[in-house]
DNA sequence: ATGTCC
């Protein structure tokens, strides 16, 4: 056995340095597996000296293509003049942020923009920032932590339930939870995601299988949690009997570890190479819909978005069975994510990077912090915020700013006023690190109203 | 955010 085809071997048959090395691999991996080397790379070579007699061979049709419509790679500059915009809560927002976002309303295929009260400055596209754009998808105005998103899971137990049964509950997410890079559980759950076509068809993705299956049901780090804590339901859940009242319930906040980031990482560069942007922009670089790496970029994208949604439901069956209860309510959204929408009558690109979705009617969670509620939402369908809110308090200090500011008795006496137990954490997660919850809820009444609140009161992070 | 650089 020769070692596997790869591309350096097309580099050497002449294949010029561009995507279509991209599509080779991908159709060669797929179709021709186990094949002789040398049989399929003559094929190879053939396609490239007469690309037209392949347009449509199962194998190689979609690479004679891109052989015959090389993609030429340009530099866009930005226009003169932005594109329409909202911004919600001017006065609590950093002038970074929305001169990110401005940049970004200039690019060619920009349509619409907003920025959500709990904007901050981020890659590309500012954390908080949504923008619409025509046939083209944004990696990093998506984000690296694809489909980030938050699950609510309410229990049919009273709030009371929680009531001198601290330790248990704590050791249920010790048990139950696993966080950062070496967190993995023990016994690991199937999932019927594993078995999605794109593990297949996509070479790359199938490449992030093995470790998907592995950390499924993890929550990674950063300001990623598990909370234990009372849900307050303040008026009716549409589509739910749930009487208003108080419950146990948990919260989970993450998205889609090392699968999502590889698929970010991998189709950022992609972008980056076949469309080149002037440098202080050059994070913005787009995919269109209909090319090749867009489409699969669009199928990776949702994939890691139902993966991350998988491990959310993964860890709350894990809390649920040790607790032996039934989950009575679920409320959930990503919050980095891109979505077909109609905007303005036109078919866009909606890229939420760090927003919440707030359709007419739709429901989401915004968290506070550790000590101070979180909100679930409706959606009030805002035009002018293309029907987005913010996706937390937002932070008031930066993580370096956190490590010289606060200590862990500062933060031990604020949990201690709070009633909340805390399990790992770092200083830079400090609960005043971020804003204060109700100031950024008041900047958005017209984006969304209030259904009910979570306090937490055990909350676990990575270590 | 991330086996925190292929």
């Amino acid at each position: 056995m020769g070692k596997k085809l790869n591309g350096r071997d097309l580099i050497k048959l002449g294949f010029p340095k561009d995507n279509s090395i991209n599509i080779a691999l991908g159709q060669i991996y797929r179709y021709r597996k186990g094949e002789k080397k040398e049989v399929v790379l003559a094929e190879a070579k053939e396609v490239l000296v007469t690309p037209e007699k392949f347009t449509n061979h199962r194998t190689w049709g979609k690479l004679a293509e891109g052989l015959l419509n090389q993609v030429e790679v340009k530099m866009h500059q930005l226009l003169n003049c932005g594109v329409p915009f909202s911004v919600f809560g001017e006065n609590e927002i950093d002038e970074q942020a929305k001169r990110q976002l401005y940049d970004a309303l200039k690019l060619p295929v920009a349509v619409q923009g907003a920025l959500m009260p709990d904007a901050h400055c981020g890659y590309g596209l500012p954390i908080g920032g949504v923008l619409a754009t025509d046939d083209a998808v944004i990696p990093y105005g998506v984000g690296v932590d694809i489909g980030c998103r938050m699950s609510l899971s309410v229990f049919n137990l009273s709030a009371s339930y929680m009531n001198g049964k601290n330790d248990m509950l704590k050791k249920i997410l010790l048990e139950h939870t696993k966080f950062g890079k070496n967190g993995v559980h023990k016994i690991k759950a199937d999932h019927a995601i594993f078995s999605r076509d794109e593990f297949r068809e996509i070479p790359f993705v199938k490449s992030l299988l093995d470790k998907a299956y592995k950390q499924l049901g993890t929550s990674g780090g950063g300001n990623h949690f598990v909370e234990l804590g009372i849900v307050d339901i303040l008026e009716d859940i549409p589509g739910n009997k749930l009487e208003k009242g108080s419950y146990l319930g948990v919260l989970s906040h993450s998205g889609s570890r090392g699968l999502g980031s590889s698929i970010a990482k991998h189709y950022t560069y992609l972008a980056t190479k076949q469309c080149p942007l002037p440098k202080n922009v050059q994070h913005l670089a787009w995919l269109g819909m209909s090319g090749h790496d867009g489409q699969e970029y669009w199928r990776a994208m949702n994939l890691a978005g139902d993966y991350a949604k998988a491990c959310h439901d993964n860890i709350h069956a894990r809390i649920a069975k040790a607790l032996g209860e039934q989950v009575v309510l679920n409320i959930e959204n990503h919050h980095n994510f891109a979505w077909k929408e109609l905007v303005n009558g036109m078919e866009c690109i909606v890229h939420r990077k760090g927003a919440t979705p707030a359709g007419e009617g739709q429901l989401g969670i915004i968290p506070g912090s550790m000590t101070a509620p979180g909100y679930i939402v409706m959606g009030k369908g805002n035009l002018d915020s293309l029907q987005s809110a913010s996706h937390g308090a937002g932070r008031l200090f930066s993580r370096t700013k956190c490590k010289t500011r606060f200590t862990h008795s500062d933060i031990r006496k604020t949990l201690k006023d709070n009633d909340v137990t805390l399990i790992g954490g770092g200083v830079d997660e400090a609960p005043m690190a971020y804003k204060d919850i109700n100031t950024v809820m008041g900047l958005q009444e017209e984006l969304v109203s209030v259904l009910g609140t979570f306090t937490p009161k055990i909350v676990r992070m990575e270590k």
